[in-house]
DNA sequence: TGGGTCATGTAACCTGTTACATGATTAG
DNA sequence: CTAATCATGTAACAGGTTACATGACCCA
């Protein structure tokens, strides 16, 4: 059973064109961030891991006055294995949530009913960040999209689709926790 | 750094009464399991660990025709643990997303249309199990709700919450795979 | 007699997190 | 002169997943 992992986003994003570590990992922090994290250590694991398994080649390009650059590019290898990891409709295991927010939420009976409005109120603060970072980066999909060709607005779809599914999450999330608020007041 | 885990979500079930590792393990998957997963094999370890910190204690109760029991329960430090961690206000960490599903959705534009729309139904269909399956916790936790004392009442508020997130959750899943299938269907 | 429940786990492995390390260039 | 950016990682640890093991009882 193959895991999903972050080995597929990096695979997926150097499908795109080759690129180095240090560009990768601030491709994901700008695109895939929102549904899957990344430390830069793990991303530069992964890629060695990768490179082992004949997914990826590398090659140094040797630079003056900055550290030399290690291009990774993926491999016919790397490609098939993006496609079957693509194919896999396994809906029971890549549909989880883990949130430590909930898990509070839940045992919250333990403490003091303010304290609780006050997570929530942190999380509504919360969910308002991501709603701006999340429309910066609807934005850069869609000024991508206008300087590049056709055959690649294809890919822009799903972009634009996952920016989407970002959105009415957090959209979802502030109502939940506006009515939360409303419920513990009438509490107190 | 305190890291939110799997600790934590049992320190507050074991918080309610002793129990043992099998009980455990059905109580975490009949009510934390939406937004919290765990193996059968990773409780019985992580309990282990909490033990030799001081959290819980365990006594052996010995059964016959079947194998005998470890019931444990929580400590002084273990419930001052329970408490810290509430209080800890870390809404950037504990607001994390992990989606293979909105991975794959990402990088659908190097398959077929049609792939990716059969991977939207099966994500509605996984939605519906699940809606039901949280309908079913939730006359759960009200029949639970009017079999208990008044002062458990608090825990309910809580327990209800995190059920409504689900749905609404659930709902927002629907509405966004319909109109997602809906904008692919248009392209093809 | 075969599968489900009760009840415990171990071992190996994979993935994610944190802390640390180096060193030059450039912009304010 | 100081902070950010460029660019690479390693080591140690924490947490999650998979596979395997045992054995009795109960119900169809």
């Amino acid at each position: 059973m193959i895991q999903v992992s972050l080995k597929h986003g990096l695979l997926g994003l150097l499908n795109y064109g080759p690129m180095t570590g240090y560009e990768l990992d601030k491709v994901f922090k700008d695109s895939l961030n929102f549904f899957w994290q990344a430390q830069t250590s793990q991303i530069y694991r992964e890629l060695n891991a990768m490179e082992k398994s004949g997914w990826l080649t590398s090659e140094i390009e040797i630079q003056t006055g900055k550290p030399n650059k290690k291009l990774y590019s993926i491999t016919d290898a790397g490609k098939k294995e993006l496609l079957i990891w693509l194919s896999q409709n396994t809906p029971d295991e890549e549909f989880k949530i883990r949130s430590g927010f909930l898990l509070k939420l839940f045992f919250s009976g333990e403490r003091s009913v303010q304290e609780s409005i006050a997570m929530l109120k942190a999380f509504q603060s919360e969910c308002e960040k991501r709603v701006v970072f999340l429309s910066q980066t609807d934005s850069s999909i869609e000024q991508y999209g206008e300087a590049i060709s056709n055959d690649d607005n294809k890919k822009m779809v799903y972009w634009s689709l996952t920016a989407r599914f970002g959105k009415a999450y957090m959209d979802m999330c502030l109502d939940f926790a506006g009515d939360a608020i409303k419920i513990l007041e009438g509490l107190s």
